[in-house]
DNA sequence: AGGAGTATATCTACTAGTAGGTTAATGTCA
DNA sequence: TGACATTAACCTACTAGTAGATATACTCCT
């Protein structure tokens, strides 16, 4: 799974095959086909997997950092642990692939951002009521803006194969996201980094 | 080159096939491997005329919408064009895939984005010197905030089947740049639509 | 201790179908 | 006549997936 998910973040679920994760594993493709029966399910198990690490790794934000914008900072650095390996989100990925994709994958795949929307929308909704995060409009609208723009992010960045470029769109987000009054010097924030938490 | 580009907007490059375009157009394989040898040569293609197209939808924005915010509006607009004919933009699309293309296709595909990083710079440079639009941070960084974030809202947007979803992330991001002194009613902006300008 | 049976995991060898691409002959029209 | 365009037929490589044999190892029974 780790080399079936590492190829399909970097070349796409209908990039690779079942000969490419044999060869680099030394074993032959009936072999895989015994612990996944069909490509599909290869992917579901794929997706569900992403999902529990990702959760995990929420978990242990809320756990560790009760601040909104430091939760938001280390959501961030998340993706950003993604892309220091040169890959891009397996969902973003996916996503994309969409149309071709097997009907549960499909589902699985808006579980995940489903998933995200909801942290994201707490965390948002708790940090404009407590005045340390400032947005318009609808905090459910934000939070899917707040997604597409990291995943965009990585998207384009992937063109460049240049991860500063999406570090620095990390940040730009979060600057705007940060209660600063117009006009105001630059507070210092805390850099992007942090301990990969997304293996 | 219309088959092959709906094709790859809606299944990406690697999601179609010759046999899928012969078979739609009634001819042959052999038959489009003389008009394209190679499925390189095809996509670089599709990339050229989706690119001189783009440019000519910007050159018409900046021939008749003087204003940077009426500008950005109309550019996110032939973004929302495509989302609309449930594609996703062919450069997204192949910027996903990036890995696996063909290097003509690589260097092909920057080009379409650095074009839109430098129109949009201009654009945004415009607005926040006179004031129309406002955001914090470098112009260029700004420019490469809005691609991302138009691009990855149309990825997402996929996995829902839903162009709402992204004309709603558009609409935000818009009201984001306009220059509204925080805590400002909602001043009454223009919708996105627009007459499709990409084709 | 010595099987017998069983679950797990792997292999070789194969299928049917599809991928991109080629060749050489043929049609079409100025 | 010659350029442009199309075709049938074919090629090689690869795709997901299957069949059946085989190896390993653990459990239960005598």
């Amino acid at each position: 799974m780790d080399v079936a998910e590492r190829l399909a973040q970097t070349r796409g679920f209908n990039g690779f095959s079942y000969a490419d994760v044999a060869q680099e594993l030394l074993v032959t493709k009936a072999s895989l086909h015994y612990h996944f029966p069909s490509k599909a399910e290869l992917g579901c198990a794929l997706i569900v997997r992403y999902h529990r690490v990702f959760n995990a790794a929420l978990e242990a934000i809320d756990r560790q950092s009760p601040k909104p914008y430091e939760k938001l900072r280390r959501y961030a650095a998340l993706y950003d642990s993604v892309m220091r390996k040169n890959r891009m989100c397996l969902c973003g990925m996916l996503a994309a692939e969409y149309a071709t994709l097997p009907a549960p994958m499909q589902s699985e795949l808006r579980l995940f951002f489903d998933a995200n929307e909801t942290w994201l929308t707490t965390v948002l909704d708790d940090g404009r009521r407590s005045g340390e995060l400032a947005f318009r409009g609808p905090v459910r609208q934000r939070a899917r803006s707040v997604i597409g723009a990291l995943e965009g992010a990585m998207l384009v960045a992937r063109a460049y194969d240049d991860g500063r470029r999406f570090a620095a769109a990390a940040k730009a987000m979060l600057a705007d996201l940060a209660a600063e009054p117009a006009g105001a010097a630059d507070r210092r924030r805390p850099e992007l980094d942090e301990a990969s938490a997304l293996h």
